[in-house]
RNA sequence: GGGGGAAUUCCCGAGUGGCCAAAGGGGGCAGACUGUAAAUCUGUUGUCAGUGACUUCGGUGGUUCGAAUCCACCUUCCCCCA
């Protein structure tokens, strides 16, 4: 199976240009294509990270590679999809965001002559030209046909900045000059982004008369049509810091039955033939796929060392037997003790468990909080210095948050 | 440039002088049922030293015994006319 046919076949592809033409190029490692990242956060993120797998997968059939940082795209915000404009962010923000991107990216990518090129749109947008720009490409641009653009419908209610207004004109232009520049005839990149990468291969049309190609990735949606990849507390972020193993690892462990194979479809690089083995699992089966999408995706991102450990620690948990080590804890110090113990309320709160001491005590009265598997029967119970100190106490929250408590 | 309207807790949204930590819904958290799933039902959802106190209704001042509510100014947004 050739890599267009594979994309096709894991739901990777959402909507293209010319369909034959993208699969002559990218079927033989002709396509030399780029993916654009906006540093609006400073780290990356699940949506990032299909990209990213993207782009392996077709660097693997022989393709080149751009991955372009939005230095400068950033400065403006896409509006795309989105019911209020974004935060303005500073520059030394983006320039920060722009950094730990760059890090990230190389953990998933090797960059250099002859792999995969990494360039930044600041490059050449900070030192655009107004008027020259205006008279360059905006006269290439129809306002009419882009207040009718998709991406810009969701803002015509609540209004629209003239700056944002701008950003699928920058867009356009960054594929206009890496074609020319370096060659990149195709753009990737998520389904919402399709009108901004249409506004590009028109730009190359109309001005150089060329073909250039566009090709989105699905969005990963959860079988209720919302974005997967993010939790009531924000997104799942790859930064271990942000997100860490250990949770990046349950988020998948628990997505809903509906969503497992979609999930190792698009997201893991087992091959089909597995996959659709697993397609025949049903009901409680579904647990073992969960398990294979969790640590498939936590081995991807985290590494083999960091999966097996989150994969421990959760057997630990949940199925009885394994290694507790690698459980997510919290050391406590003398600083936190009074009078050589410590009540239920703050030990719930110091792990961060619960935001606040009411929280925890609503938590501990409806009976939610279980420390070394016994109930805890009031707010008043609390844990003296020796027992933390040599076995430590294990803390569960609900029916699946542990926390591990030591000295 | 002129005129009109709006800003409430995580979100939407009620509240138009004390009975307001503020209806209702969504979301979140927990309990029951389960498979670390979904659906459903129940409880809960500002903070703290919890029969109490404190902070919160865009911002800053003011009126008042008392302000989310009234007044002034400011900020932001929306709509209509040009």
């Amino acid at each position: 199976m050739q890599i267009y046919e594979e994309l096709k076949a894991r739901g990777l592809i959402a909507q293209v240009t010319d369909e034959d033409e993208i699969r002559e190029l990218v079927n033989n490692g002709k396509a030399t294509f780029y993916i654009g990242f906006d540093c609006t956060a400073d780290s990356l993120h699940v949506g990032h990270f299909m990209a990213l797998c993207l782009m392996k997968r077709l660097q693997m059939a022989g393709n080149k590679p751009i991955a372009l940082i939005g230095g400068g795209t950033t400065m403006i915000g896409d509006p795309s999809g989105r019911t209020d404009m974004r935060k303005m962010l500073t520059r030394e923000d983006i320039e920060h965001n722009a950094e730990c991107f760059k890090r990230q990216m190389e953990k998933f990518t090797e960059f250099g002559p002859g792999k995969a090129m990494m360039l930044n749109n600041a490059d050449w947008l900070m030192d655009l030209n107004y008027i020259e720009l205006l008279r360059e490409v905006g006269a290439c641009f129809s306002v009419n046909n882009m207040l009718r653009a998709e991406c810009y419908k969701q803002r015509m209610e609540k209004g629209l900045s003239f700056l944002e207004f701008n950003y699928m004109i920058m867009q356009a232009y960054d594929f206009y000059h890496m074609y020319q520049t370096v060659g990149c005839n195709m753009e990737f990149g998520g389904n919402d982004q399709w009108s901004n990468m249409l506004a590009g291969t028109e730009l190359i049309r109309r001005k150089l008369d060329k073909d250039a190609y566009a090709m989105t990735i699905t969005l990963l949606l959860n079988s209720e049509g919302k974005k997967m990849g993010k939790t009531a507390s924000g997104a799942v972020w790859l930064d271990p810091n942000k997100t860490s193993p250990y949770d990046f690892y349950q988020y998948w462990r628990n997505v809903g039955d509906a969503d497992v194979l979609k999930c190792i479809r698009m997201l893991t690089f087992l091959p089909l033939e597995q996959i659709d083995e697993m397609d025949k699992w049903e009901g409680s089966e579904l647990n073992r796929a969960k398990e294979i999408l969790a640590y498939e995706l936590t081995k991807l991102v985290h590494g083999e060392e960091e999966a097996n450990k989150a994969q421990e620690s959760a057997k630990a948990l949940f199925g009885g037997g394994g290694s507790m080590e690698n459980v997510p804890s919290t050391t406590l110090t003398d600083a936190d003790l009074t009078d050589g113990r410590i009540d239920i309320l703050s030990v719930l709160t110091k792990t961060g468990l619960c935001p606040s001491r009411g929280e925890a005590r609503r938590l501990v009265q409806q009976g939610g909080v279980t420390v070394d598997d016994v109930k805890v029967a009031g707010i008043d119970e609390s844990y003296d210095k020796d027992r933390l100190a040599t076995n430590g106490i294990m803390v569960k929250k609900g029916k699946k948050v542990y926390h591990k408590v030591t000295m």
